[in-house]
DNA sequence: GTAAATGTTTACCACTTGGTAAGTGAATCG
DNA sequence: CGATTCACTTACCAAGTGGTAAACATTTAC
């Protein structure tokens, strides 16, 4: 099972100092992996069909890191701080209680949309586990604390059904990644991938996690 | 990535008429084929070590079946059907209901525990796309179908919040598969995947979905 | 009992994989 | 300007990959 590459062709002559341009390089990289790693899977990646796809040799990626497992590492690290970047910025804009929660299902969605990869990634590394999956938790693992102690507290103060914040966590984990990313199985239920069904779907997943998740 | 394949050994000669003995070995193949596809995954799998985990040739499997892909379309038939069988038999027996809804999800969580590769193959297949995950969307069709038509049933009657049937099938169908397969980020909320631990997240999953589901 | 069908093995092949070694042209630095 | 570091390429390799061809032993059929 192969998977081929496609990327922005490689700038014949990028401005900027040495340095720039490497680590503009290594950007490139890192993003193309990260979208063939979250789409056709690690496995499913070589190391060629990323280089030529970036205009490089293989050998170009294997400088910049030491091996694949190296660049996946990489690439866990990058899309973690993308992932945490976003829900920082939506949660400090967020109110409180269940609008918090809405909040952050709105940017998953949005991130489902604009970067499906992204959230494919995560899938993939979960799925991949060793090393792997225990850096993307250790990366991941402040904002799973917050997102407990946040559980926490909205149940001492009465407005969320009390049940274990760990287990709730990841039911609604569940709930919001498969939304958003089962493709396959929403097309079983009838549901082509498609923006109008995809805002339907975020809708119907609010009205769930609300009954779910708020106390009555 | 790479998967090591461990299998019961060969039985040195086995009793019964040579149907019977190649109906054995096949059975054999696609057992393991199952459970290796459904941990490692399809990519690191290779034909030769699944082979040699059943202490046969790589031949003897492409005897059997003509490629890597055909076999796995075998293995995908044979594990829905495990499926079906499993939650024909439990909704026989189960009542009205949220009550079917509970049997459902005990019977999942007790794949989870007896058969954990069944689940994770169900993942990889939907998580491969292409033809595998066409065959089984498929395959899974008639059952999909049953449980929407239920979930219309009963919301028609009043007995649970009215929504979309296919998009309350797949936010349902993602906590559960989540909650019974989701092992790093369990662990990474700190649950260990033991005994215990499985039976509480069953119940917790329990009221997040009639929460959820049961109207008020 | 012999011939044919069957299930399996050994041998082999073209191709891909991640990774190493060595070389090269350009930017940078003294 | 010359030396050196840097970012990369070409050449190569050993280990696997799925798959083919042919030989082989054992059942089964006649």
């Amino acid at each position: 099972m192969a998977a081929t590459v496609t990327a922005p062709a490689k700038p014949d002559r990028l401005p900027g100092s040495r340095a720039e341009r490497t680590r503009e390089t290594e950007n490139r990289i890192l993003a193309a992996a990260l979208d063939s790693f979250g789409t056709a899977g690690y496995d499913a990646t070589s190391l060629d069909a990323l280089a030529a796809g970036l205009g490089l040799s293989k050998q170009a990626i294997l400088y910049h890191w030491p091996s694949k497992a190296a660049l996946l590492d990489a690439v866990i690290d990058r899309a973690c701080l993308d992932l945490v970047v976003e829900f920082d910025g939506v949660l400090r804009n967020a109110g409180e209680g269940w609008e918090r929660i809405e909040a952050i299902v709105r940017s998953v969605f949005r991130v489902a949309i604009r970067r499906p990869e992204l959230l494919g990634f995560v899938r993939e590394v979960s799925r991949l586990g060793g090393d792997a999956a225990a850096r993307i938790s250790a990366d991941l693992e402040p904002f799973v604390a917050r997102a407990r102690g946040f559980l926490q507290r909205e149940m001492d103060a009465g407005r969320f059904r009390r049940c274990d914040p760990g287990l709730l966590f990841v039911s609604a984990y569940s709930a919001v990644l498969g939304a958003a990313t089962e493709v396959e199985v929403l097309r079983a239920v009838g549901f082509e991938p498609t923006a109008r069904s995809t805002v339907l779907r975020r809708r119907e997943l609010l009205s769930f996690l609300r009954a779910a998740i708020v106390a009555p």
